[in-house]
DNA sequence: CGTTAGTTTGAGAGGACTCAAAGTCTGTGG
DNA sequence: CCACAGACTTTGAGTCCTCTCAAACTAACG
């Protein structure tokens, strides 16, 4: 549970009682490659912590898949996609590895919320470190183009490459399979 | 400023302590049209609340003028656009009325932050609606033609576009000023 | 090995952009 | 009260990026 703990302790400083705290609420499990690990991301119950592993995010847009959020290790499911309902329905999280995850349930949270306002300031701080995250990727795609994007991508996470098909990482970045694959043969 | 505060308790209700110690801190100012209400953004210490008026938010991008936001009446400035330094460079507020601004420094703030659990937590679920306004921005622009993104800026600001001059508006919604033009004309 | 998922390639279409010029509006000064 | 400068908007022509549809490959897995 430790990496979680420094993960925290990352973003605000917790008291060693607000620490005992988290950690009497978390849970260990392990999945295998291709578990779906949440079903409805909006009606989901529980925040993941991703240990060690890689998931990604999606869900149905006009009948095709988009992947919208990768989970690398040392990241946090919940808070940095949308766990609100849209209209665009079903959003789903599926493991791309076998993963290790760290979980604990909203009720929990939201009475650890309450209980430890710096846990409170904890929340407030990541919900901002993920408005960074949305800022960089509109002006991703409002003023870069396709090769730019792609260009960013691999120096973002280049062992990603290996790990993911083309398509995920083509929707992820808001273009077409077809182009992205266009786009890696003219590498320059 | 009780709009204000009205807006405040709309996010999450306050106590009778947690409201007179934010009214403490609150000053009151009019703008007239076109003044600058923040120079550079990163570097802004207060938080506005927009009482009375328009203003927008912008910055420059390749030597061009970039409307990032609106600001009707009862928004926020501060935590709902980039309050960060960014590459980009210079992010400025301009009032587009005669606005009344409520502001609040950020000094002041982080002590009401610290004093007020039930102030961070109102900080938190800013942040968190500033998300959903952000993901929004992010279907739109990768999944809408300009001419959709057009139209749903009719709905969702009917009054904006006697106010605003279409180069705002335009580069708010992504698109070439020229492309706004003809999309406008050929109404439908 | 055959089946299926994933990737590449080709041809053609369309949306949005750029550059450039013409029109329109508005406010200020003569 | 008119005229003109400056700002904003419209229109035209041409280009480019990315998309779609379709078909050919390739790789992986049972």
């Amino acid at each position: 549970m430790i990496q979680f703990l420094n993960y925290l302790n990352n973003v605000t400083p917790l008291s060693d009682n607000a620490q005992s705290a988290i950690i009497s609420k978390l849970k260990k499990a392990k999945y295998s490659k291709n578990h779906i690990l949440i079903k409805e991301l909006s009606r989901c119950e529980h925040l993941f912590f991703i240990e060690k592993g890689l998931a990604r995010a999606y869900y149905f847009k006009d009948g095709k898949e988009i992947t919208d959020w990768f989970g690398l290790e040392n990241s946090v499911i919940g808070p940095v996609v949308r766990h609100f309902p849209t209209k665009t329905g079903m959003h789903s999280v599926e493991l791309l590895e076998d993963t290790t995850v760290i979980s604990i349930s909203f009720y929990d949270l939201q009475e650890l919320y309450d209980k430890y306002h710096e846990i409170e300031r904890l929340g407030r701080l990541i919900a901002i470190q993920t408005i960074l995250v949305l800022q960089q990727k509109i002006d991703a795609i409002q003023f870069l183009t396709a090769k730019q994007r792609y260009r960013d991508f691999i120096k973002a996470y280049p062992d990603l490459l290996q790990k993911v098909s083309l398509g995920y990482i083509a929707s992820y970045l808001g273009m077409n399979q077809v182009t992205l694959s266009r786009i890696r043969k003219s590498k320059s």
